[in-house]
DNA sequence: TCAGTAACAGTAATTATTACTGATTATAAT
DNA sequence: ATTATAATCAGTAATAATTACTGTTACTGA
């Protein structure tokens, strides 16, 4: 059961995501379309954010409060502890291997594996 | 300002994380003490923790729910997508290059980096 | 011994997220 | 097209995680 139906709110959800380098939380999303959709509710958000990611059309960042990520493919990150956004790292691709030795000397069964840099980002540098 | 006194109470919740493995979150520490030191309050273990990770004794693991862990050097995580455990990866070693890698190529200053794993754990694996 | 203040327990407040409710609307079969 | 159905919606209530506040206790250094 729950068949997917089109909705306007998820294409606009989904594409606010899309169309940011942000790495938005839920409550930016809600605050990037309210304006012009009035009508939106947060909870719209969060449940449509929720189905985007159990699709597979998002990913879900787990920092201590959630952002979202429409690059679905495996890549590392680096959050800037100054201002707290999040940048994509994408020139250091991902590597099968870690998953492949994990698994090997853990003995779990390991999907994938997610790189959190983290330190200053360029903004913040030079502001000081 | 803020000179650091003893603290029993900083003492207790700083060795409940070190007598286990189990990358605690801030209630299962309070659960953990309580029944023994029934005065605790749950707020002096959330301000004890944040003390202790600032002043590096413990480190936070930035998942949506917060858990600490008493191993301060760097080393990599895996979370059991079915029971939610957190286990050590202690045997790939933390790649210093990996940051200095990501420092030129975004031009961010990177000071360290969490490498997390996930999949299903060898228990939960036993189970099915 | 006592003044200053870190730390405490208890609790109120805040924030993030999910669940519920009744109304609306996309979809598929008539 | 019309209608039945169930997904989706907005609005809001509820829950969970975390932090802040309050009055009290107890170290510590003068």
């Amino acid at each position: 059961m729950a068949i997917k139906r089109f909705s306007k709110q998820r294409e606009l959800i989904l594409s606010a995501v899309m169309n940011t380098t942000e790495h938005p939380t839920a409550e930016m999303v809600y605050t990037r379309l309210k304006p012009e959709n009035p009508a939106l509710s947060l909870g719209t958000v969060y449940r449509n954010l929720n189905q985007l990611v159990a699709e597979g059309s998002l990913i879900r960042l787990p920092f201590t409060v959630e952002r979202f990520d429409a690059t679905t493919a495996p890549h590392a990150h680096f959050l800037c502890r100054e201002c707290g956004k999040v940048y994509d790292i994408m020139d250091i691709c991902y590597d099968p291997a870690l998953d492949d030795k994990a698994q090997l000397s853990s003995g779990h069964v390991v999907k994938q594996h997610e790189l959190f840099f983290d330190g200053t980002c360029v903004n913040c540098t030079e502001k000081m």
